[in-house]
DNA sequence: AAAAAAGTTGACTATCTGGTCATAATAGAC
DNA sequence: GTCTATTATGACCAGATAGTCAACTTTTTT
């Protein structure tokens, strides 16, 4: 299922120029926020032309949705390959939380990404596009859970455990950067996953009784 | 400490003004977000001159300000108000959960500019400004908790606990929002609002223990 | 009622921004 | 080397935007 390796020089150059476009975009979202960068700022950065974004991108909107789909799919893939073969609750809960907790550790720029695109969702006019990945990203959450618990849980339910994991993590982390040294927010949050984890899996537990008594 | 009464017309037909400016800009913000609302658009919402814009407020920033002032202002006040005489920890956390809900419920307009006003903090050329009122709001958190606790608590826990605190309840509703009924949200959430207080609790119980032993 | 002060206005400017397009450079095919 | 397709360029345009300001209206003071 391997691409074939036979890219020609003008392939590999198309590429080159596409991730210039893509890096520079996604510095630049970190310095000024998704809304107000602007394509001039984003081909300056990366170094070419202005015509050359509107080759590879119908607009910002366009390239914003890459970059969101690429930063959510690698989170998706760590997530399901981090949560393989665990069969306890608790343990899962533990291991969704710390995947987001080390992936963004190292990574800003994709916080940013995920904290601001997340915020227009239910705009007016926001990037309605970015919708479906986030939708998907957390169907990818429920789906862990729900392979996991024989006794079906509400589709509710689990919707909400996978709102609360994405939110909590995302939420913690946008109130700890602004009082703590960049290093720091990791080691903190470490701290309170486990208070964290007991939390919610309390409370599948509690919603599972429920289910079944009601 | 009451305001003397003796409004002039003229005062009045200022504050009705400014107020008219303020409330145009709030519903825009919430329906385009914070970067994409422009002074054209809130003067025009607002019907009034874009003169008068700049004779109220010196731009855009100063007046986001003020909202965000208004805002976290009136939610520590709550806090306060809510958490005056509780004396146990759990129900301390289980006050501070719900003031957060029931303020937010009935408010989207103030809770976009919560996310959004926080969402820019941490880059370079955000609206720095903003920075103030979330610190001092998060300060209010901490010292309604420490006030609580005899032993004191270390100050980067007690600090953890206000950004969790915060954080969890905005994260949660910023996922939950794109997913769920707007009525369903709080409900939702009230639910699982039991978990996090016991989460919390138990987080601070075992940094005061760790603060024993360590 | 006249003068002064406070508040309001919208036309105007200078700048910026998204998007286009004819032209140029590069790479692959022959 | 020549021809063709692909990729890159930046000058250019039309519209938008922040902020200014001299003139105007409303209110208060005398």
């Amino acid at each position: 299922m391997l691409k074939k390796p036979k890219r020609t020089r003008q392939q590999r150059r198309v590429s080159r120029t596409r991730q210039k476009l893509l890096d520079a975009a996604s510095n630049l979202f970190a310095e000024k926020g998704l809304d107000l960068t602007t394509i001039d700022d984003i081909t300056e950065r990366a170094d070419v032309g202005k015509g050359t974004f509107y080759y590879h991108f119908k607009n910002k909107e366009g390239l914003i949705k890459v970059l969101i789909n690429n930063v959510l799919g690698e989170l998706r893939e760590a997530l399901i390959k981090k949560a393989e073969g665990i069969t306890d609750l608790a343990e899962l809960m533990d291991t969704l939380i710390n995947v987001h907790i080390e992936f963004f550790s190292t990574r800003w720029e994709d916080f940013v990404l995920y904290y601001q695109g997340r915020a227009d969702l239910k705009l007016k006019e926001g990037y309605s596009v970015l919708e479906e990945p986030f939708l998907d990203y957390l169907e990818t959450i429920e789906n862990l859970l729900n392979s996991l618990i024989k006794q079906r849980l509400p589709k509710p339910v689990s919707h909400r455990i996978a709102c609360a994991t994405a939110g909590f993590v995302s939420g913690y982390y946008s109130f700890a950067v602004i009082t703590s040294e960049d290093e720091d927010v990791d080691a903190t949050f470490r701290s309170l996953r486990g208070a964290l984890v007991a939390s919610l899996t309390r409370f599948i537990s509690e919603a599972l009784s429920q289910d079944k008594n009601g």
